[in-house]
DNA sequence: ATCCCTCGAGTTCA
DNA sequence: CTCGAGGGAT
């Protein structure tokens, strides 16, 4: 909330805050159960830091801003620690992180040699381990910094932590680390709890809390948790962290190959990002790198601030979930009319980009989160890139929330608004709204490919009246354009260029193009390919105004002969032909000179009988490129994975295809192996 | 009548 | 990428 906000206002946030907060945090410390997402609750704690920041005489002592960590169960002896076990303060961006070194050097009184223990921070639990004569006397958590639980029979059954320590290790020895569960570990024990009918846990640290707090030492012995070690408590001298870690790795402890020292920020910086994007390669869960001053003098030296040491910091990812809250409703009007509800956010940065809008498909959608207008949600990026609200949070309302209702009225040109099973439809089938997004959609990739020809571009056309309908834009007069503001003489006669350039288009892509409801790609495909097998005789050219004709002659029968072409969509293509609004484009189109051309006859064979799904970026062609080359071949490509799918490419930054085509086992290519995959099938083809 | 596979449609941000 | 729904198989 960056707004100014009233101090009325942030009362009433603030109480609601805490509210929500408080019950969050019992659920999950004291009953061990997670309603909300550790990163979401993450930005709930860090909105009423804020706000606490801004009103500091609204702070209380009871806030949830004022203390550590939740209470530890009754169940276990509680130990106290010798050295308070304290947290790591966070930072978010290179900025913060840049800052902080710079209080540093301020507090030390000159800039300290920049030389940091860079650690990856596991998303596990916190343990002290203590050693007398070199065997494990006692274990016990973190609990709130000062007084932890007891868990030593539950510690020793894990493997990685070793019962005698080896080497030349002292006399008592104090050790901190961290155990985990692998994601493997977790997802076999998930497996296991929906076998038997049971809710699968919601994150691998949740499992490994509760492991280690288990009364039964067999339950944890099951559970088969990991730990690495990463810091002494006993002074034996170590000059360094890093040295610290030689250490432990002499003493039997396994420590973390992936940790590293860094000369400098910027390599800092590179191994937080390095990890950020690698995060998923490793078995466990991180959450962020640790990085450390390297020299243990000045580390303690630099001393504690608030409940903190000064010389130390968690360097976090860019969470994936946050919290925020939605301001408004808008109502967006598509190609084909459907009205899609889009929720405006305050801007939250997720995933590293700030998210400001998310869409609510329907209205049904509404209904199932249960939204209201000012509601507080938690947004995530479904598949790591689109955003999405994954629900609200009723916790955290005041009262002044508002439900919200699809409009009766098209939000464009005010028609009645129809209702088609889960959606709502503008009433008007030439409503300027659907208009546009037909023309937007008319130009596009797959359709004429008109590039220079944006969404803005044809906005402006349509504003100047330059341009009404779709074959207006193959009658465009360079000086037309060229006399609109911020159009030169160059950029206009590059786009009447482009335009005439495109008159000649396949069937497929035509097909596609006029925006028929249920043809996609797919089905203009089909569709071209059957229209085309009962061509009427050769000799006339064959334009739209020809296949207008043809295609007024075709009944919904006829139509459902061909493959993939039911009732619904044969009914809606027959439905397109015969409205005369439809024929008279077609006319004009033919009119204008735009002409199909034949497509060339198929390299038949070699690929016949292949399906391919193609997911990622590609370097060395475009996608567009890659699938027609394999349809040239006789093979097919779909948009999603099944087990029919002969083979799945994978280009740079795949997406969850990759995975699901893992898991089917189906045959993975590189994208060098589709390169030689089709010159092979090529020469072949030519033999 | 019901399940499973595919396709279509809509959407975000750098 | 995801959701809903059309189409075809069973």
């Amino acid at each position: 909330m960056s707004f100014s906000t009233t101090k009325k206002a942030a009362a009433e946030r603030i109480a609601v805050l805490r509210e929500a907060i408080n019950k969050f945090r019992y659920h999950y410390h004291v009953l061990n159960e997670s309603l909300i997402s550790d990163e979401a609750l993450d930005t709930l704690k860090k909105e009423l830091f804020d706000l606490e920041g801004r009103f500091p005489e609204l702070v209380t002592p009871d806030s949830p801003t004022q203390r550590v960590a939740g209470e530890p169960l009754q169940k276990f002896n509680k130990v106290s620690h010798e050295v308070r076990m304290i947290s790591l303060n966070d930072a978010f961006s290179e900025a913060d992180l840049r800052a902080w070194f710079e209080r540093l050097a301020n507090f030390l009184g000159r800039e300290p040699k920049p030389e940091f223990y860079c650690e990856l921070k596991i998303d596990g639990l916190a343990i002290e381990l203590i050693y007398e004569n070199g065997v494990l006397a006692r274990a016990s958590t973190r609990g709130d910094g000062l007084v932890g639980e007891e868990v030593t029979q539950n510690l020793k059954t894990v493997e990685a932590i070793p019962l005698r320590l080896r080497g030349n290790y002292p006399k008592k020895l104090t050790v901190r680390g961290e155990v985990f569960l692998t994601r493997q570990e977790f997802e076999r024990i998930n497996r296991e709890q929906v076998a038997r009918g049971e809710k699968p846990y919601a994150n691998p640290r949740n499992v490994a809390a509760g492991a280690v707090r288990q009364l039964d030492p067999r339950i944890t012995a099951s559970r088969r948790l990991d730990s690495f070690a990463y810091s002494i408590v006993t002074d034996l001298g170590q000059a360094t962290h890093e040295e610290e870690h030689r250490l432990l790795h002499s003493f039997g402890f396994k420590t973390n190959q992936h940790n590293a020292l860094a000369g400098s920020l910027e390599k800092v910086i590179a191994f937080r990002n390095h990890w950020e994007s690698h995060r998923e390669k490793l078995a466990y869960e991180i959450d962020g790198v640790v990085v450390i001053l390297n020299d243990n003098e000045l580390f303690a030296r630099a001393g504690i601030i608030g409940k903190s040491p000064r010389a130390a910091m968690a360097y976090k990812f860019a969470s994936r979930e946050a919290t925020t809250i939605v301001r408004e409703i808008v109502v967006q009007v598509g190609r084909t009319g459907v009205l899609t509800p889009v929720a405006i956010l305050d801007p939250v940065n997720v995933g590293g980009v700030t998210i400001t809008h998310a869409t609510l498909h329907n209205a049904d959608e509404i209904e199932r989160l249960g939204l209201k207008l000012g509601d507080t949600v938690v947004v995530s990026r479904a598949g790591d890139v689109i955003p999405k609200i994954i629900k609200v949070l009723p916790e955290l309302r005041t009262g002044k929330e508002h439900g919200f209702k699809m409009p009766q009225v098209c939000p464009v040109d005010e028609s009645p608004v129809l209702r088609d099973g889960a959606l709502y439809r503008c009433g008007n089938p030439v409503c300027g709204g659907r208009h546009r997004e037909a023309l937007y959609h008319f130009v596009g990739r797959s359709a004429f490919n008109i590039e220079g020809m944006g969404p803005k571009i044809i906005d402006r056309f349509l504003d100047e009246g330059l341009v009404a309908d779709a074959a207006d834009i193959f009658s465009l007069r360079e000086g037309d354009i060229a006399a609109l503001p911020r159009f030169g003489e160059k950029s206009a006669a590059n786009l009447i260029n482009e335009i005439a350039g495109r008159k000649q288009i396949t069937l497929t892509r035509f097909l596609f193009a006029l925006g028929i409801l249920h043809v996609g790609e797919e089905t203009a495909r089909v569709l071209a390919e059957w229209l085309v097998s009962r061509l009427p005789k050769r000799g006339t050219t064959f334009n739209p105004e020809v296949l207008g004709s043809l295609m007024k002659e075709i009944s919904v029968d006829d139509l459902q002969m061909i493959p993939d072409v039911g009732p619904a969509v044969a009914q809606s293509i027959a439905l397109w032909f015969t409205q005369s609004r439809n024929q008279t484009l077609l006319k004009r189109l033919g009119g204008v000179g735009v002409v199909f051309q034949v497509s060339s006859p198929k390299e038949k064979g070699a690929l016949t009988g292949k399906s391919f799904v193609i997911t990622g970026t590609l370097s060395q062609m475009s996608r567009q490129e890659a699938k027609e080359r394999i349809r040239n071949l006789g093979g097919v490509v779909h948009e999603s994975v099944s087990k029919a799918t002969s083979y799945v490419v994978v280009g740079a930054d795949p997406g969850s295809k990759a995975r699901k085509a893992g898991e089917l086992g189906l045959t993975i290519l590189s994208e060098e192996e589709l390169g030689s995959l089709l010159n092979v099938a090529q020469k072949k083809n030519a033999s």
